[in-house]
This record gives structure tokens, C-alpha cells and sequence, in this order.
DNA sequence: CCGCGAATTGTGAGCGGTAACAAGGAACGC
DNA sequence: GCGTTCCTTGTTACCGCTCACAATTCGCGG
């Protein structure tokens, strides 16, 4: 009926298509473009073997439109999701919060979307029921950062068609001293160098794999001065915990300097001391691991080491993202920085 | 030709059709159980118009087969994105990283994903494409857990196709006494029947929701004693802020009780006090908010208000569901509740 | 100027669902 | 027993994109 015939659009009001009430799609660029909707696919694939001419027509329709890809369309077609399920402990701790971090950051930037779940890595059954669940969907792979051994059990219990990656501190560093060990190593290396002798341990709880690798590099670490631990408790990483662990050192044992796995069994031990009349650091040092804000700021201020805990998760990210085919790994080692503070002093004489 | 009629499968090698290497779909589901796809899709969708015989035999075939609904394909298809991008300000503070485990508690449940961003809420660049990058994503709906005036200009300047919910504290409540006021009430009220008159406050940036509320409950809790308060300074919500504003309180006002509006802020105060020789809670009564884990543990344990962030999480996503035409909102008011520790004492005489 | 192979482009068919409509059956009244 | 209506089912067409393959076009030697 009507004269206008270059655009076949039924639709009225419209005044050159420019602007319909959806999002624009790939044939839309490409009727705009004058090209075929498969040469607008190649070109957001990043294809070379488009002719110039089509080149800049795309390019141009593409930035006119405003086209956005619809991903989900693209993850239907390819049947490939760009879906990564995260198993986190718990987000209430600084540590597991601030790898938390790196990963959402790098998966950002590689437009993976995160599906975060919080584990109680002590409950085998929720366990096991948060893994079933992650696996029914649709994912790309798996990122745990609660690394305990029960989790690691959980996911070798269980069969998986995609990528899982578990982090641990050390993941890979067993071999070559990895950063935070190091770290370890400064502290008691601080201390000894303050004249302590008798060294006593608050670790983690013992099915962390981050426990372990922390008592034991403190272990590794005295040895190389030639010295013996009087001992270890365990907690559970939280204040409490270190508060009773502190207590079951033993009065006689003469402890002049107790070593903690992180910062808030620290703080916790330092009042269990504290409240039994011992002075900190003139009777004893007390020393944690993260450097949580708040270290600097307890009494006395709490030497600790300063782990570079975001950039442990975007390494463990881009880790999995490697396994799916994706970019290159991060291979820096994260740093760890020693903080000396006013917990830790000269050993008491005698 | 066969006599088998039963099960018209022409794939070869497969005793029945049971397992093939893709996860089933629909149609596998729908051949299985000797009806069109559509009956399956009906069935899944919760239709009551099935008759009991194919409802049985669907039931039937979908957990013989294990079957997993495509949430991309149902996606594609309805074209409503089930995915809520969450801005926020940090994870490696407390209450937020709370506030988010509630969210994701939330939106796991009704099968949402997330997309978190954080972001620098006071760069406004930074915000403005934050918020550019998520909008131009597919995605349902929009929580922001950064409550500073910046985060809500940057909302209020950009046009949204989608709802936004906007979390603060108070989001409703600002009517009526919320709960988490009723705990700063809670904190006046103790330190006042401790004998306390001259108060100070440490709060958080005063272009946050939260900081601002926070001191309006403070003032308006002083002034049903009576008491109006001996001034305000402002910190980041950080340790070292609170250790700086503590500093400015001045020596010959006579401050007795110092009411800060998070527990990190009170940890920097109390170390600030203590090093220019004030006794806690001798000469000076300090108070915090969120009960971190810390609290109970650091010198002196601090006298503080539990809050529930996590429920406020839940709550806030719900609400953003109840916009979407979900489910119905939460309604229950998170509780707040006082915790008494030694960092509050009588006021000292005179 | 024609033929031919390589390089570009276009076409058609899914990916796994849902929506709209058409078709088949059952129930019911006469 | 038969026509009519309503209830269940089945059919067909997308959603927006990618893949495999067919159709063009281009460049160049003969």
C-alpha cells in the first residue's frame, strides 16, 4: 500500500526502526548493517576474515543500535555456561570474605557469573546436599574456598562432569615455600630474634588444610633455630576459641611467646593472658596471621602478617578459568608482609 | 514389524533410551512418559489441568530420568532473566558481608543468581559505570547494600528499566522506631542509668544513611533524658578513623561516655583514650554496634548492640521479590539487642 | 575474457524452553 | 445415539544466538 519499501517493518509509529521497545538483536545490526546475521556473529566473535567494507558497516550499526549481547541466548546455543559455582564457609570472616573478593573481581572481568553458596563444611550431609544442588544447574565449574578436609572428602565422594577447584592457601605451593609460610617463618624468625625460646601454638581447627600447612610451618620454622614447640591448641579460628585455648597452656611450662594462626584467636588468647595477670609482651608475645583492621588497633596492637588474601582469589579463579580453556594463570605468589606491632617484645629475662 | 510398541526408539546401543550423554530435556522426558512436550512443560509449571494417568506417568519419567530443568532455555524463552545484580560497598566489613550472606540465602531459595559488583561508593565515575555495566547486563532487578548519599544520587540520576531497591538500615522504618534504633535507645539508656551525663559521639561518614540515622537515634535518645550531647565526629566506620576522632574529643569537656556507631570505630577510640592515659571504663565508658566477633575480646570487652545483618539481607532481598511479583516481603522486624561488656561502667564521681 | 580455488558471506537448522492456537476426547443434554 | 461444549493434549512457532554447510564473490592465471 504504502510507498516505503527499503524497510519491510510493519510496525508503525517507528521512525526509521532505530529504536524498537526491545533490546536489539544480532538481525537487527545486521538489517541495519546490510549484512546477514551470521556476519555480525563472526564479527562479535572477534573473527578476522570479514572484508573491511562489512567491517565498519557492523561496526558502526552496532554502536548506533546500542547492542548489547544477550547472553543467555548465546549460553543456550553454545550450551556452554558462563556460570561458576562458589563453596564458601562463611563470609563473616575476613580471610574467606576478601578471597571472596578476587573471585567475584576476575570473574567480572571474564563475565562469568558467580553462584555463591555457604557450606557448613562441618555437616557431611549439608555437605553433600549443597553439592548436589550446585551440580544439578547448569555451571561451568566449581571454586571452593572452605577447605577442609571434609569438603575436599565431599568432592572427591562425588562425581563431577565439570572443572572443580578447590583453593587452599598452598594449593600448589606445597613444594617452594609458598608466600604466607613464609610469612610464618618471619614471625617466629621476629621472635626468636627477640630472644624467645619457649614457643607455644594456637592453631585451626585440625581438618583445615590451611591448619596444618600453618603449624607446620611453624614447626619447620623453630626447627631451623634449632628450637622445639612446647605444644599446640586447636580452635576454631574465632575469639573464643583463642581464648581457650590460651588457657590450657600450662602455668609451668614457662611460654614466652604463643604463635597464633590468625588474628582473632589472637585477640582472644591476649585476653585469656591478659585476664590471668600475665602482661603482654613484657611476660608474653602473642603474635596472629591476616592483619584483620582491627589488629592495629586492640591492646596492645597485634604483630601479625598481612596476607594478600583478595589476590589468592583471583589467582584460584583464574586457576579453574585455565582448566575451562580460558585465559592464562596467574602465577605471581601472593605476598606476605610481616607487621610488627607492640604484642610481641624482648623475651623476659631468665 | 517388532512386537515392542511401547517404546518407539529408534537410537540404537541404549537399552532404553535411558542415559544419553547430555543431561534430558523436555522431549526426552515427554518420549519417556508417551505424551508431547508441552504436557511435561505443563506438568512442570505446576498446572492442575492434567489428567491423573499422565500425571503419573510424567512424575514417572521425570525422576527416572533425573531430569533438570535448562534455567538458560526456560530463560531465553520467557525472557525474564532470573539474576538480581547486588551492589556493595565491601565485603571485608562485618555488617555488610552479613547483609550480602543474607541476600544470597534469600535469592538462592527463590532460584535467583547473583551478580555482585562492588563498588567505591564515594567515586562517582566509578559508580556511574558500575552501574552502566550492570544495567546493559540482562538482569531482573537491582539491590544496593551501599547506603551513602552518592550511591542514591547515582540511582535517582540513572533511568532504569528494572526495579531498584535501595537498602538501608532503615529502609521503612524511619517511621516507628526501628529496631536497630531501639538499640541505640538500648546504649543511651544503660550508660545514662550508669550515672552518665556528658556524652560524645564517634559516627560514620555523614553522607551515609546509616551514620546519619545512627546519630539522629542518638540525639533523640539523649533528649528523653534530658541531655543533649557534647558533640560528633566523623570516621569511615574504620579502627584508625575512630582512633583519629577520639583524639579530637576535647580533654576539658569532661566527657564521660564516648557512644561510636560501630565496633571497629569503638576499638580505635578505645585505643586512642587509653594512650593518652584514660582509664576504661573508669574514667571514660565506650560503646560500639554490630557485635563483631572481636568484640567480646578485645581490652576491655566492648559494651555493644547485636544487630541482625543477616536477616536485613533476607529482607531486602524479598523485597526487591515482592516488586518483582514474587513472593510476599518479610515483615518482621530484624531484633537488635543490647550486649553489656566492661567497657561500660559507673560514671566517675564528680 | 573465462575458469577455478580460496576467501567471505548467507542459509537453514537447532539449543531447550514457553506461548498461542489447533485438534482430539470426554462428558452431558436431549 | 448424536451433537455440542469444555477440558486435555498436541502442533507449530518463536526467544537470540551459534554451528555446519551452501552460495556468493573475489582475485588471478591462462
Amino acid at each position: 500500500m504504502m510507498g516505503s519499501m527499503s524497510t519491510p517493518d510493519a510496525a508503525p509509529g517507528g521512525p526509521s526502526g532505530q529504536d524498537l521497545g526491545r533490546p536489539p538483536t544480532i538481525y537487527d545490526v545486521a538489517r541495519v548493517a546490510g549484512v546477514s546475521h551470521q556476519t555480525v556473529s563472526r564479527f562479535l566473535k572477534g573473527d578476522s576474515g570479514i572484508r573491511p567494507k562489512n567491517h565498519e558497516r557492523v561496526t558502526q550499526a552496532l554502536n548506533a543500535l546500542g547492542y548489547r549481547p544477550n547472553l543467555t541466548a548465546r549460553s543456550l546455543a553454545t550450551r556452554q555456561a558462563h556460570r561458576v559455582a562458589v563453596l564458601i564457609q562463611a563470609l563473616d570472616q575476613l580471610g574467606p570474605a576478601r578471597i571472596l573478593q578476587g573471585v567475584i573481581l576476575e570473574a567480572r572481568a571474564a563475565g562469568y557469573l558467580l553462584d555463591i553458596v555457604t557450606v557448613d563444611a562441618t555437616d557431611r550431609a549439608a555437605l553433600d546436599e549443597a553439592i548436589r544442588a550446585v551440580t544439578s544447574q547448569h555451571i561451568a565449574g566449581i571454586v571452593t574456598l572452605a577447605s577442609s578436609d571434609e569438603m575436599t572428602d565431599a568432592f572427591t565422594r562425588a562425581e563431577f562432569r565439570v572443572p572443580v577447584l578447590i583453593h587452599t592457601e598452598t594449593e600448589d605451593s606445597v613444594v617452594g615455600a609458598p608466600e604466607h609460610l613464609r610469612g610464618l617463618h618471619a614471625i617466629v624468625d621476629h621472635l626468636v630474634g627477640l630472644g624467645h625460646r619457649r614457643f607455644f601454638h594456637i592453631g585451626g581447627p585440625p581438618s583445615w588444610v590451611a591448619s596444618r600447612n600453618r603449624e607446620h610451618a611453624y614447626l619447620a620454622a623453630l626447627e631451623r633455630h634449632g628450637l622445639t614447640s612446647l605444644g599446640t591448641a586447636h580452635g576454631d579460628w574465632s575469639a573464643p576459641s583463642g581464648y581457650s585455648a590460651a588457657q590450657t597452656i600450662p602455668r609451668e611450662a614457662g611460654v614466652t611467646a604463643v604463635v597464633c594462626a590468625n588474628d582473632q584467636m589472637a585477640i582472644g588468647a591476649m585476653r585469656a593472658l591478659t585476664v590471668v595477670g600475665r602482661r603482654i609482651p613484657l611476660d608474653v608475645s602473642v603474635t596472629g596471621i591476616d592483619d584483620i583492621p582491627e589488629a592495629a588497633y586492640v591492646q596492645p596492637p597485634l604483630t601479625t602478617v598481612r596476607l594478600a588474601f583478595e589476590q589468592q582469589g583471583r589467582r584460584a579463579f583464574r586457576r579453574l578459568l585455565a582448566q575451562l580453556g580460558g585465559a592464562q594463570e596467574l602465577t605471581e605468589d601472593p605476598p606476605a608482609q610481616l607487621v610488627v606491632r607492640a604484642s610481641t617484645g624482648a623475651a623476659p629475662l631468665g
